[in-house]
DNA sequence: CTTAGCACTTAGCCTTATTGAGTGCTAAGT
DNA sequence: ACTTAGCACTCAATAAGGCTAAGTGCTAAG
């Protein structure tokens, strides 16, 4: 257990560096602490911090650096987060606009808006998805053998695409098509549409000559619903953290954000309000000398969501779990507007 | 008028430069060159080339690099378009796959092609569009205050957004709208459409009361039309050639090269079936160390296109500019047979 | 016109101070 | 038993000097 002293030291070490981002020596402490005591005894109390791992030296006889543990101890047990105040809030809500044509722009805007605010990275999912079943199925002829499929979620996200219908297949065949697949896949989980479908390929082959494109189509629809079900903002601020010169990691890095699996993973939110992932506590090494900050938001029978902030591991945390949490609620507050002045 | 000995070692400087990225003197052009001279003479020759502008110094007693000026003179006079061997036609070949779903495919993956080909990046544009009219319009419900607008375009591409709708419309007076709008603004121009619909709201207030939401969805999904008017491949290759470390360049960079605007009139095509700008002939000055050869491509009734591929200004010429022109016919090509299979 | 020879220039690299911030340890003070 | 002044020591960063390799321009002779 840390003694009161040490604690100080300890925080004074973070947000100092939090500042300047250079190592903390003992003389610059003993200027800073609100109680007196020489450089010396504070000499003493890093070596005991030190010995703890909470803070590294960057060599012999330079000053010292927080640790990932210490960066650890100190969200877990010192830190407070911010209140925000009434003019950041206020901007906040003149930030995002007013009128929402879907879903997906309330995110896309909240991404923006914590990036911009930050000047680091943000990212935003879209509720959880998982009771998501497929509401309505139709084809849409667009000229001789050209269709629009069009698929609408349970969650009201509608997705489509145009595709050429390799022979010529006639209205009836077309209708009599459509009825075969509404029966059999509408209402299922959207997991599952695709498999449903594929032992439905006997039925379907009564019109349709290659089903595989048709089930192609399917997935295709799918798996872009599943992509883009985050948003990110300020990716660019991601790169104001790397060693300097080092293309390949920003090559890495750049990569890395694009892909839903990689962003997803690399959160894996345990379902905590706010949880905080450190430096090497993100699986990727690239991500090093980053940290992550998620908060969830709930918008009650839609699910949950997610926000997040990829900033350096020496951010001022206070204030960034301060503002997440504040966002949170603002997005969950917009999107439950959004939704109840479209659902009734 | 320079002398075929100048013209010589002008290439072999280009060629050289190419190769290592450093400098080159007079020895090193002395072991290389086809006749025999020695590194004195050529000394002069260089001189000349420099008083000329087409080679630089580094420094007063470093060795020569190829000057912008030099490049154009080489691209405009020395170089000869590489042929491409049959393996190379083979693997562009297999490279596209065979079944397409929309020809946008198709150009994504040339741009993919071609930057994996060369390590540098590369966009295609789709056929221009300026004779594209706006051939249907419908309005698809989806639910009770939610309806899907679909635009289909007279070259064949289709765009289509989810709204809902801020007040309750009945199915009549639904109709009723779309059948005005089809009157008013089908068959025109794409680009006229909004300027047309604009005047038409007094007709369309009998049945909107915010027709101006209206033509923001209409303004929205053009405008994405416009901006799915390219593709990218290998934009992280663009990173290799950024001096070391400058994060403001790499910053500047990405924002540039996701805007159709910019990278539009970045190109500036005049038309020319193949196109080189080099260094400072493009306009923006973060690409003071790039070179872009363009291609266009025709398919006929259908428009022309190009595609890009964009590198350093030491890339091969003569390589990439064979490369671009097989791989233009390529895509034309591959185009025209998915026109052909549907249009009739 | 070409070439050998020579004096000169420069970047890159290596080595050697110099400085400043910081440490650990010891011994004296409270 | 803590705290603190003092001191010797360490290390990164910077600057300054020297050396080398590659290259140049110029001159004078072939």
């Amino acid at each position: 257990m840390l003694t009161e002293r040490q604690l100080l030291i300890l925080e004074a070490i973070i947000q100092d560096y939090t500042d300047v981002g250079r190592p903390i020596g003992s003389k610059a402490l003993e200027r800073q602490l609100p109680m007196h005591v020489s450089s010396a005894t504070i000499r003493n109390e890093m070596s005991v911090l030190e010995r703890l791992g909470l803070v590294n030296k960057e060599h012999s006889s330079s000053g010292r650096v927080p640790s990932l543990k210490g960066y650890r101890y100190y969200v877990d047990n010192l830190v407070k987060p911010d209140a925000i105040d009434k003019q950041t809030l206020e901007s906040i809500r003149t930030s995002f606009g007013s009128q929402f044509f879907k879903s997906d722009e309330i995110l896309a805007e909240s991404a923006q808006i914590l990036s911009e605010m930050t000047n680091y990275t943000a990212i935003a999912f879209k509720p959880e998805s998982k009771d998501v079943f497929l509401q309505g199925f139709r084809v849409m002829p667009m000229g001789k053998q050209r269709v629009m499929v069009i698929l609408a979620m349970s969650d009201g996200t509608v997705e489509s695409q145009i595709f050429n219908l390799p022979k010529h297949i006639s209205g009836e065949e077309l209708e009599a098509m459509v009825r075969v697949i509404n029966d059999q896949v509408v209402g299922l989980p959207i997991t599952q549409v695709v498999d449903k479908l594929q032992e439905s390929i006997p039925l379907l082959l009564h019109y349709v000559h290659q089903p595989g494109g048709f089930l192609d189509v399917f997935g295709r629809i799918l798996d872009k619903a599943a992509q883009d079900q985050f948003f990110i903002g300020g990716k660019l601020n991601m790169l104001n953290f790397v060693e300097s010169g080092d293309i390949e990691q920003i090559k890495t890095l750049y990569s890395l954000i694009d892909r839903y699996d990689d962003i997803n993973d690399l959160i894996g939110n345990s379902g905590e309000n706010i949880q905080v992932k450190i430096g090497n506590e993100l699986t990727n090494s690239s991500l090093a000398n980053y940290s992550l900050i998620s908060a969830t938001y709930d918008v009650n029978q839609h699910g949950k969501g997610l926000i997040a902030l990829l900033g350096p591991t020496n951010m001022p945390y206070s204030k960034m779990i301060g503002l997440l949490g504040t966002l949170r609620e603002e997005v969950a507050s917009r999107l439950l507007d959004y939704y109840n002045a479209y659902d009734e």
